[in-house]
DNA sequence: CTTGGCACTCGATTGACCGGAGTGCCAGGA
DNA sequence: TCCTGGCACTCCGGTCAATCGAGTGCCAAG
């Protein structure tokens, strides 16, 4: 159905969208790329393209521009991830060497990802289930208070208080401390509940009521209900695309505020090691019909920790984003793996 | 200069303004608002106005529009601070109580008043250096690895890894955590380098090139560059007001987006006790010359945490953004006293 | 000092017009 | 069979002129 020049003059159709910001027409197309055929070709090409559902026109005599299905076909099978430019590398170096802790690691590459591709940058803090502990304290606030302080090997320090219905003395928590501290280290938090699972029996029976209690509160907020955390970037870049529509910005805005639409957005990816993309109409999430979202994981194995990625309209540089993005989850997978 | 009756009209301007969008002629001014004169004699004191430069009109034949120095006496004489309707506090009050941390409160209290000031809403979390200490805690990760962890009387928990040129014992760690401990305790964070200065004097002889060092640095992190954090929430109200001009909102979007400029914006507050507002061209912060500000400190004393307020078009209801940005910071103040 | 009257200004709206970019279709040619 | 040039057609976007009306400034009378 769809020959090699078909496909060529789609290339070609949203390469010139994509730029210029304008329909494209048959004659100025067949004039820049070389494609060797007449206007009049590439108007039948149009035409079947159009059948079919890729390309479009707002109007009887204007040219033609693609549709979201033009978009996933350009994306499955015209492009190729662009390497990153020397200049580009430089930037993520120079941008993220000097990152001191994770809050800062995080906080630079939300902002390095948004200057680069000139979106909307988001970036999720390394998950907490999916760290390994690499401390965990529990600190005796007041006798019937516990502070529990978490240290994950990706840097991430996380504290809940713990209100209690009994009264501890120090011995006691010095107990739960080793207990807890003696299991946990160096394991998974996803791998928690197993890791603790024979502890109420192991304890010295003296303390086995209050402990338990303990293991199902930390159980239950750093396991069952972790808390995630996202950054957000480049906001601003939104204007430069969607004046041309402002109807469409306020609910990107609202999309964006909501940190459960984002952690939906960075987690729907199946395979996290791909860069993955979701075009228009594609997006599960209201609001977010009008853009196209690139995201990827990053971490060791190429997901273990996050995700990351960029939020901009459906005509975007679809090549150069998504190789702006997978460069800088590598980075960031690095860095933290390197921590 | 002005009679009570010029200022009655510049009060009527202001107000139909704010309401309609539209420059506000003489005729409809002196039907809707019972000023009892005609619309000729409203011209000529429209004129004074004008002549006074509290209104401008953006061509011949348009109507009175406020300016920058208008809405100041507006502000400073023509209107009061709206008290809430009861919705509003009921809303506060079903929003607010639900909140488990200090976290949460913030999140909270920034989602309230974009909702009640359809407004950009921005709060600041309660200031490290005019909180005092609740808790100071000294964990001891690795030979010349600490971490602090700092408890406030607002709930915040801050801490930081200290990596030391040193190796300490656990032994040493008990006596710097007792020696810290008892010091701190109470104290506010301002006051920590008096509270600490007898400190190495006091301390046994063994410790004392350690603990000056670990004094330090804790000094240095945690009074000389306390980390201030800042929630927002609301930006979607923007395209409201903006879409008019959209080429304002790039640059309003870029300064919400530093932290420095939002910081810069709460802390300009000469006496935050009370309600401030900074209109239009009055405001410090490049890119936000087309807006207006209005803030307030919260906390004990009504600013001893921090300050919250609402960014918006200087076309804003003053009255009514006055009164729920008060309201909201009385009771985030009382919330965060009474944890 | 207020008021009605009046001429004037100027943005906004409307409708007519036209140029141009682009299309779809068709018939002829390789 | 596929490509190509030609041609009529569509429709957007810009320009121009005319008109409307809200609103102003000024003045002379009350």
């Amino acid at each position: 159905m769809l020959d090699d020049r078909k496909l060529e003059v789609l290339r070609a159709i949203v390469e010139d969208f994509v730029s210029t910001t304008e329909p494209v027409g048959s004659k100025s197309l067949a004039e820049r790329h070389g494609l060797g055929v007449s206007p009049a070709t590439v108007r039948n090409d149009m035409a079947a393209l159009e059948d079919e559902g890729y390309i479009t026109h707002p109007h009887t005599s204007a040219g033609r521009i693609p549709t979201d299905k033009g978009y996933r076909l350009f994306v499955d099978q015209l492009s190729t991830v662009k390497p990153l430019s020397p200049a580009e590398r430089r930037a993520i170096q120079s941008f993220l060497e000097g990152a001191v802790d994770l809050d800062d690691v995080v906080r630079r590459s939300v902002r390095l990802l948004a200057q680069l591709t000139r979106q909307v940058a988001v970036v999720q803090y390394p998950s907490l289930s999916r760290s390994s502990v690499r401390h965990l304290e529990i600190v005796h606030l007041a006798p019937n208070r516990l502070l529990l302080v978490l240290i994950t090997d990706t840097g991430r320090v996380e504290q809940r208080v713990l209100e209690l219905a009994t009264t501890l003395s120090d011995h006691d928590v010095a107990l739960l401390r080793q207990a807890f501290g003696s299991r946990l280290h160096g394991a998974r938090l996803v791998d928690a509940p197993a890791a603790l699972s024979d502890l109420p029996d192991a304890a010295p029976m003296a303390i086995r009521p209050v402990l338990t209690s303990v293991m199902s509160v930390v159980l239950e907020t750093l396991v069952d209900q972790p808390e995630e955390r996202i950054a957000l970037a480049g906001t601003a870049n939104l204007t430069r695309h969607l004046l041309d529509f402002p109807q469409t910005l306020r609910p990107v805005l609202e999309a964006l505020e909501e940190q459960v639409v984002l952690l939906k957005l960075l987690g729907e990816v199946n395979d996290p090691t791909t860069v993955h993309v979701k075009i228009g109409e594609e997006n599960n999430v209201e609001g977010l019909r009008s853009t196209s979202v690139v995201t990827v994981g990053y971490g060791p194995d190429g997901g273990a920790y996050g995700g990351l990625g960029v939020v901009g309209p459906t005509r975007m540089d679809y090549a150069g984003n998504m190789g702006q993005v997978r460069a800088v989850a590598r980075y960031v997978g690095e860095l933290l793996a390197g921590a």
